[in-house]
Order: structure tokens, then C-alpha cells, then sequence
DNA sequence: ACAGTAACCTGTTTGC
DNA sequence: TGCAAACAGGTTACTG
């Protein structure tokens, strides 16, 4: 469910309130999620001081001075703020609880992972083999072209990969290639160095507004106060097909690749 | 090495 | 109204 602008969304919310904060006390309901959460996750982080809280793809990253938690939202994962007394409802798996205050994860579908490593995350095997981040200059159009030469996947799938670069999920992938102009369905060695220009101008510029704006909320993101992103009103082909295209009128078509719903524009992408 | 599929879960929407 | 099927923003393991 969430993407790079939701988890980023979500770590500029918590992070004034806790960098700083020394863990009290981890309560952890259910421990089944994507991976079990390791069992002694509460006597690694109790006591200690969150230092830092960091982003590396779908992941955050809560440095402390003996090791780091890596949280993931999964599709449905949720971290919110709250009073430590609030009481947990069905799907509220984890708290971690600070003076005053207490980070709670929530997740019905229990994809989400929190998992603690104690050497370098980077090393972890969840991040280790992780394609470049979309915003930074280790990503762009010539990285794009040279990832795509040997692949003949369709180039949404490819954007997707998160070997060739991370945090782009379903919406955003479709959001940009229309930006770009390019169908979701061409096979990736079948387009030019300068289209994947544009393409990887296209998913910045579609990841910073999203961030600007919140994020998107199509039914259960919430930032950590509680408010939705509002990007869903930004988007140009998501979750919009038989309506008109932004640029041309045409109907938007919606079409399965890859077991995901793919949103394009057949008049306005090529 | 890559492409395609199934799997992990639950809640909501859609269709008969 | 009731029930079953389809579908949902992510990622990995497995097969061919």
C-alpha cells in the first residue's frame, strides 16, 4: 500500500516528536506479520535512544546506539502517534512507548515487518541487494537505460523492480509513464536513452510532489496525525479508467500486468 | 539471469 | 439480504 512518498510522508511525521526519546517499553500483541518479529526486539530497543530515524526505500530506519530497527508498512501497514493509555483496537500489533507519548503500528493485512539488525542495515539482507534511491543522483536516465538493455519486461514491470530503483509501487509507476509519454506496456531495450531521460524525470518529479502533498489517500493511508495525503487529487490515470485523460479527453484503459491494475492513456502514451 | 506465478493476510467491493 | 468471488498501495520464494 504504501509507496516511497507515503513512508516518507510518515517518517517526517514522527520524527520531531521522537529522535531524542528513550524507548520505555515495547508492547508486542502480534508477532506474526511478514516475518515474525525477532523475540528479543523488546530487550534490544528498550532503554535505548532513538538517534535518528532514517528512510531506505519502504524502509525506516530507527538508529539507535547498539543497532537499528527496520520497520515496513507492508500494504496496509500504519504508524501513528497517540497517549500511551489509548487503548489497542484489532489490528493494533505493536506499540513502542516513550515518555508521554507512543508509537503505534497498525496493520490488518500484517505485511508489514519490523525487524532489528546490529551490524551496518545496509549489510541486512532485506536492503543489502536494493536498487539506487529514485530521488538521489545515483538514479537517472542513463542508470534507467543501462538497467533496461537487457530486459524485454514491460517497462512498468521494470520501474517496479526494485533492484533497478526503489519505492516506485503501483500507483506511482503509472502516474509517471503517463508523465513520460510512454505506454506501460513497451518492452524496456525497445526505448530510446532520451525517453528514459524523461521517464526518470518523470518519477521524481511525481515522488517530490506526492511527498509535498501527503502522499495518497485512496482508502486507508492517514498521515501520522490523522489527516490523508491529498495526491489522489493529482492523479492523472490511477484508479481513473473509462474517465476522461487529463491532456486529450480520451478514456483512460485499465489492464492487468503482472497480477497489478495498470492505468494508461493509449492516445497520450506510446 | 530472467520472467512468470503463487504465496503471505484481511477487509471491502462487486456480482449473482 | 446473503454469500462467494474478486480485488487492494508490497515483496519474496519458487518454477521453468
Amino acid at each position: 500500500m504504501p509507496e516511497l512518498p507515503e513512508v516518507e510522508t510518515t517518517r517526517r511525521g514522527i520524527i520531531d516528536a521522537l529522535e531524542g526519546q528513550t524507548v520505555q517499553r515495547v508492547i508486542i500483541r502480534q508477532h506474526r506479520l511478514r516475518w515474525p518479529i525477532p523475540n528479543d526486539l523488546p530487550q534490544q530497543l528498550e532503554q535505548q535512544c532513538i538517534r535518528s530515524i532514517g528512510r531506505r526505500s519502504k524502509y525506516l530506519l530507527f538508529h539507535t546506539d547498539t543497532g537499528t530497527l527496520l520497520l515496513h508498512l507492508g500494504m496496509s501497514g500504519r504508524l501513528r502517534l497517540i497517549e500511551p493509555s489509548l487503548p489497542a483496537d484489532k489490528h493494533d500489533h505493536v506499540d513502542l512507548v516513550f515518555t508521554n507519548i507512543a508509537l503505534r503500528f497498525t496493520d490488518p493485512r500484517r505485511f508489514g515487518s519490523l525487524l532489528w539488525t546490529d551490524t551496518q542495515p545496509e549489510k541486512h539482507v532485506r536492503l543489502k541487494d536494493l536498487g539506487p534511491e529514485p530521488l538521489e543522483t545515483t538514479f537517472n536516465g542513463d542508470t534507467l537505460f543501462d538497467a533496461a538493455q537487457h530486459r524485454k519486461s514491460p517497462i512498468k514491470t521494470v520501474i517496479m523492480n526494485a533492484n533497478v530503483v526503489v519505492g516506485v509501487g503501483n500507483i506511482y509507476a503509472s502516474e509517471a509513464l503517463f508523465r513520460a509519454g510512454i505506454a506501460p506496456t513497451r518492452s524496456a531495450n525497445r526505448i530510446s536513452r532520451q525517453r528514459y531521460q524523461r521517464l526518470a524525470d518523470a518519477i521524481k518529479s511525481t515522488l517530490h510532489q506526492a511527498i509535498r502533498m501527503g502522499g495518497t489517500t485512496l482508502n486507508d493511508f492517514y498521515q501520522t496525525d490523522g489527516k490523508p495525503g491529498y495526491f489522489q487529487q493529482q492523479l492523472n490515470v490511477y484508479d481513473r479508467a473509462q474517465e476522461p485523460c487529463t491532456q486529450c479527453s480520451q478514456p483512460i484503459r485499465k489492464i492487468t500486468q503482472a497480477q497489478r491494475s495498470t492505468f494508461y492513456c493509449p492516445h497520450c502514451q506510446h
